[in-house]
DNA sequence: TATTGTTATACTCTATAACTATA
DNA sequence: TATAGTTATAGAGTATAACAATA
């Protein structure tokens, strides 16, 4: 009698057959979906979520910013940024300050703890992305990443690139 | 008495100082889900989903898949195929058969309803995606899938491109 | 004893609406 | 009257475990 693995379908053979795999719609889809999944299991191993890791990041620069800024910045439900906000201010990551200027709004400051956090998160990230894109020479990775910030331009205009 | 308008940050300041946005793979996480947006939006026109496509053409192909095989060619969790199909089959564009040689498969079948079901999602699709790298030149886009065919390569076999 | 497909269920994620305090 | 932030809650999506049929 034959054994399942007899019966089931190559792996070879469901590659083949599949055009869908060609569109380079399909394929950035796909890419960000495993680039996602190394990135988070890599971050798992700091505690860091992929999420925290992008607000600290954004807390990094010199403008100061409120939970509204980084809901439109980052793409974030404002709800969200209030749990993603109050975790990190639980780990001592993120302060609150109130804006003198509008007491509505907050002023999001990293903590010292903040800045080591996102530094280990950024060694991650560098990492990972080299590991992702290991396969392309330097000028195919250069191609890659203005391609992206050129399509990205006109959708959102925070990733346009200067170089 | 400060409109809400002046005291919130401009765009244009949270553009700049986000390093982030310039890094290949935030990009590729940002474009790949602006892609997405548009293609559930396209697709929403013709009442489909983008799983549904995505499944729809999978069973395009020559090779009779099972439910199993599906699982493992798209990345969804075997229960996920279960209600993807169950939907599919309501709507008369996927039919399930037994696989005499193993009772316990189905062989997932398009119907005529679900062949051009697919066309129009191909349409779509082509439609978006021509949108979404319209600021390319046809070398850059022809780049651009190189390079992400080189990289999931290694990963997901299914998507090497033979150009 | 293992595998395919199924169901029930729990869990996570996200979005909606209503509230507060400030403007 | 409008906005920033918060809370509660509902909804969608996904994963886990247990089960029936078949191998």
């Amino acid at each position: 009698m034959a054994r399942a693995a007899e019966s089931r379908t190559p792996a070879s053979k469901l590659r083949a057959d599949f055009p869908l795999g060609e569109r380079t719609g399909y394929l950035l889809h796909k890419a960000s979906m495993v680039l996602e999944e190394d990135f988070e299991r890599a971050l798992a191993a700091v505690d860091m979520k992929a999420r925290d890791f992008f607000v600290l990041a954004a807390l990094a620069g010199d403008t100061p910013l409120s939970q509204q800024d980084l809901s439109r910045l980052l793409g974030l439900d404002p709800t969200t940024v209030v749990s993603v906000i109050d975790d990190l201010e639980r780990r001592r990551c993120v302060a609150r300050k109130r804006n003198p200027a509008d007491r509505r709004r907050y002023i999001l400051t990293l903590t010292a703890t903040g800045r080591r956090a996102l530094a280990k998160g950024e060694r991650v990230a560098a990492d990972v992305e080299a590991a992702f894109l290991a396969e392309l020479d330097r000028t195919e990775q250069a191609r890659l990443r203005q391609a992206l910030s050129k399509i990205m331009a006109e959708r959102w205009p925070a990733a346009v690139v200067s170089s």
